[in-house]
DNA sequence: CAGTGGTCTAGACCACAGT
DNA sequence: CTGTGGTCTAGACCACTGA
């Protein structure tokens, strides 16, 4: 075995949590103990105790101790690209369209612009070699001097258009996840009976000062649209 | 400023690549010259930039250096509890009916039992002051000697039905959100037309062993099925 | 008061990269 | 070879909690 100290340490606490050994709301035993009882540091114990902390297990209290925490049991993580959806068929993009135009009132109130700011249109259908799957939506305002049309528009997902200035790190990302009942034309393009309801995933995206920069809506139609997200302490 | 030393450093680092100043791929300081130039020892700027890597800035290699990582823009965080939906309005949980019955085809496959394994059902609606909000069905397999119809099982989540066993940490949950096509029942239930298509969040519990322990379903109607998912680098 | 966690120092040895 | 990050020790002082 080359298995650090710390590491060793923080594999027998998390057993213990994992088995139910140690439960929510028990106090661990104090740093100065275990240093002594695995007859290693106490920074090194420290080591152990804060990677528990980081991954959620515990908590503590100056001049008290450690304590196992109430896990929350709400908290999932959610992979949405549309560009991947999930990884069950190779997604192909077709690009339908760009346009500048005048956004309508819904996308103006969402971009938080006056409705005279144009606003670049990105169509696009997204497929697999059985069909169509999504049709996808994205909507840029359009500032004089920031070329909105970038290399391969067609296979990049709205992060990565609008990530330009400043860092990639500071975009705020929403997703927004709804039904719309049946929109025609976007029907037709999915091969979908017009009375079919579409899943829509929305995605907005905000710049550092919390300025709207994009504004993706996807579409998906019958068995297609299963969004999943999923939570797991144990790995 | 009572700001410790590894804090304001991790302030120092993370400020430069929000601003863009440290762009993906670029390499920091080493350890020792960070320490030199912030008149400190080595293991407190260990201390900011182990910060930075578990929120997901930097990674390091050995013998090379600390590398920006490039960001992952289809992580996203999501919120999701039956009885406590986006908190816009308090919701309030009205049993409907529990049940120990024998379970259907699709039941029995998603709970991997076999079709004569008695399978407790309970049936909720969700409402706010408003009416009804939401139709909730829960899945869980009936075992001799666990009780299930615990205490309040009106106001309890499905992870605290079933996190009796062992530990509540130990509990693997996965959700996947489609559309439901109405159902006539429910639609009943949530004062619907018939046509009207429902978004369901499913949600399974499999627990230490990966053996499912729970299966819900929450039907959302109308404009009350919006899911809300976040990113953020920036908190 | 003694014990706890929070911060920090000044060393040490190792495996590893690149030259 | 030198410099890098990875692990670890043996101290230190502080602010805090509870008896």
């Amino acid at each position: 075995m080359n298995l650090p100290i710390y590491r060793y340490l923080f594999n027998q606490l998390k057993d213990k949590i994992l088995r139910g050994e140690l439960k929510p709301g028990d106090m661990l035993q104090s740093e100065n103990e275990l240093a002594q009882q695995y007859s290693t540091s106490r920074l090194t114990v420290r080591k152990s105790l804060s990677m528990l902390d980081n991954e959620g297990f515990i908590t503590s209290f100056p001049g008290k101790g450690y304590y196992i925490i109430e896990p929350d049991h709400s908290k999932y993580t959610l992979l949405f690209n549309e560009l991947n959806s999930g990884s069950k068929n190779t997604l192909y993009s077709k690009l339908l369209g760009v346009d500048a135009t005048d956004p309508d009132a819904t996308i103006c109130q969402k971009l938080q612009i006056s409705c005279d700011h144009k606003v670049v249109v990105i169509l696009r259908l997204l497929y697999s070699n059985e069909g169509p799957i999504a049709y996808d939506i994205k909507y840029i305002p359009y500032d004089r001097g920031r070329p909105i049309v970038e290399k391969a528009i067609e296979y990049a997902a709205l992060p990565d258009m609008v990530a330009k200035k400043s860092s990639p790190f500071a975009i705020k990302k929403e997703l927004c996840i709804y039904i719309e009942k049946s929109n025609p034309e976007i029907n037709k393009s999915l091969c979908l009976h017009e009375s079919e309801p579409l899943l829509v995933v929305e995605q907005s995206l905000y710049d550092y000062e919390n300025k709207p920069i994009g504004l993706g809506k996807t579409y998906y139609g019958g068995e297609h649209g299963k969004i999943r997200a999923y939570s797991n302490m144990r790995e």
